[in-house]
DNA sequence: ACCTGAACACCGTTCAAGT
DNA sequence: ACCTGAACACCGTTCAAGT
C-alpha cells in the first residue's frame, strides 16, 4: 500500500516554528477577523494550531500580548513630522489618529488604557507628541505632563466609543434616560441645562474639542504647581 | 424522635428575599471584602446562597450591576456646596475625591470607564460639576463638554493607577526601560528628556496637575470651535 | 531544551424545568 | 409568576510529562 502523499504545502501550509512575531502575525489576523475581544490566549493558540500553553513560552501573559499588539498596529500611523504643518494642526491629527487607531478594534483601547503599549512604534508616538510641545515653546517637564494626558484622553474617549458600540453596552439613550431624572429642585442646573447636553454632537468632535481644551490647558500657564 | 429545632436566625440568618437592593448590599460586601475584581455574578450569587441565574431577573447583565454598583459608592462622597469655597477648589476636591474613590477598589475604574453610571448620586455629582462651572462663568454648552471631559480623565487616572497596582500589571520599572531605548538618533527629544520624565512626581500630584491643565483649558476659549 | 496535554479554577448568560 | 439547576460556551495560567 503506497503511503499517502503529504498534503501540498499549498492546501496546508507547513505549520511555522512558534516565534513572537508569528504570535504577534497571528493575532493581527485574529483581531482583523473577529475584533480585539476575540483575542484570548486560547483562541490564538487555535489559530496556531497549537495548545495555550506553548503561547506563555514568548509572551508573559495577556497584558504583554496586549502590549506589542498595540505597538504593531501604531506601526500603521503616520507619525512623521516635516516641521512645515503648525504644530497644532499636526497635533490635532495625531491625536486623532491615536484614538481612531484604538477605537477601530473594538478591546483594543480598553487594553491601552491598563497597558503601556512597548515597543519602538510607541516611541515614535511619543518622540513626535514631544517634538510638538517642544515646537509650542513648552518646558519638558510640562511637555511629559502634557503628553501624558493627551494619550490618557485619546485612550480614553476610544475606549468608550468602542464600550458603548458593543451589544452588551450602554447606549445614549440609557444616559438620556438617566437625565431625565433631573428635577428642577434637586437638580436645578442639569433641569435648565436639558438632558441632551451631554450627547450633543458626534463623539468625533467632542473629541476634537476636549483635544483643542487639553492642548490649550497645557499651554495656559499649566507649568505653575498646582495649588492643593 | 424529636424533631430538630431549626437552627436559631444569630447563627445562621435567614435567607433574605432576593431584591435589587439586597443584590447590591451583597455586592458592596463583596467588593470590600475581595475587591472589585472579585465581584462577578456568580461570586455574588455564592454570597447570595443561589445560583447565578437568579440574579437576572433583578439586573441586566454585568455592566448594569456595575453601573449601580458605582452609583452606592458615589453616595459616600460630599457632593454639596455652599458656594463659600472658591468654584476652582471645589472642583479641584470633587475630582480628586471621584478619582479616589474609584481607584480605591481595583476594578471599580475600569467599569466606570465602559459603563454611565446610573442613578440619583451620579446626578448629583454632573449638577455639583454643572454648578461649579457655572459660577466660573463658563456657557452651559462648553460646561457640559467639559464636565464630560473632567470625569473621563478623573475615571482613567483612577483606572491606570488600579491597574498597575494590580500584580498582572506592569511597572513603572517597565516605561522607564522602553525609554531607555530611545537613542539619540531616532528619538532625539526623549533621548534628551531623559527616561524618567513621564513617571516623575505621585500619581496623585501628576493627576492634580492634570485637573488644572483640564479646568484652564476649558477657561482659555475652547468655547470656539476647534478647527479642523 | 523545547514544547504541550490536561488540569485547575474560574467566567457570563440562557433556558427548560420546577415550585 | 417567580425562581433556579444545569448546561453551554467560553476564559487565563500552570505544571507534569512527553519528544
Amino acid at each position: 500500500m503506497p503511503r499517502p502523499e503529504p498534503i501540498s504545502r499549498r492546501d496546508r501550509p507547513a505549520k511555522p516554528p512558534l516565534s513572537r512575531a508569528a504570535i504577534l502575525d497571528a493575532a493581527v489576523d485574529v483581531v482583523h477577523r473577529d475584533g480585539a475581544a476575540a483575542l484570548t490566549m486560547r483562541r490564538l493558540a487555535t489559530e496556531l494550531d497549537t495548545g495555550p500553553a506553548s503561547l506563555y513560552v514568548y509572551v508573559r501573559n495577556t497584558t504583554e500580548l496586549n502590549a506589542l499588539l498595540i505597538d504593531r498596529y501604531l506601526s500603521e500611523l503616520d507619525l512623521s513630522w516635516d516641521g512645515r504643518e503648525a504644530w497644532r494642526e499636526r497635533l490635532q491629527r495625531v491625536v486623532d489618529d491615536y484614538a481612531g487607531l484604538l477605537a477601530s478594534q473594538p478591546g483594543l483601547a480598553s487594553a491601552a488604557l491598563t497597558t503601556w503599549p512597548d515597543g519602538p512604534h510607541y516611541l515614535d508616538l511619543l518622540e513626535l507628541l514631544m517634538r510638538l510641545l517642544d515646537a509650542a515653546g513648552i518646558d519638558v517637564e510640562t511637555a511629559a505632563r502634557g503628553v501624558d494626558l493627551l494619550l490618557q484622553h485619546a485612550t480614553a474617549s476610544a475606549a468608550e466609543w468602542a464600550a458603548h458600540a458593543t451589544p452588551a453596552g450602554q447606549d445614549l439613550a440609557d444616559l438620556t434616560e438617566t437625565l431625565n431624572a433631573a428635577t428642577a429642585e434637586r437638580h436645578p442646573s442639569l433641569h435648565r441645562a436639558g438632558s441632551t447636553v451631554f450627547t450633543s454632537g458626534t463623539p468625533d468632535e467632542r473629541t476634537r474639542w476636549a483635544t483643542t481644551a487639553i492642548v490649550n490647558g497645557i499651554l495656559a500657564g499649566a507649568s505653575e504647581h498646582p495649588r492643593r
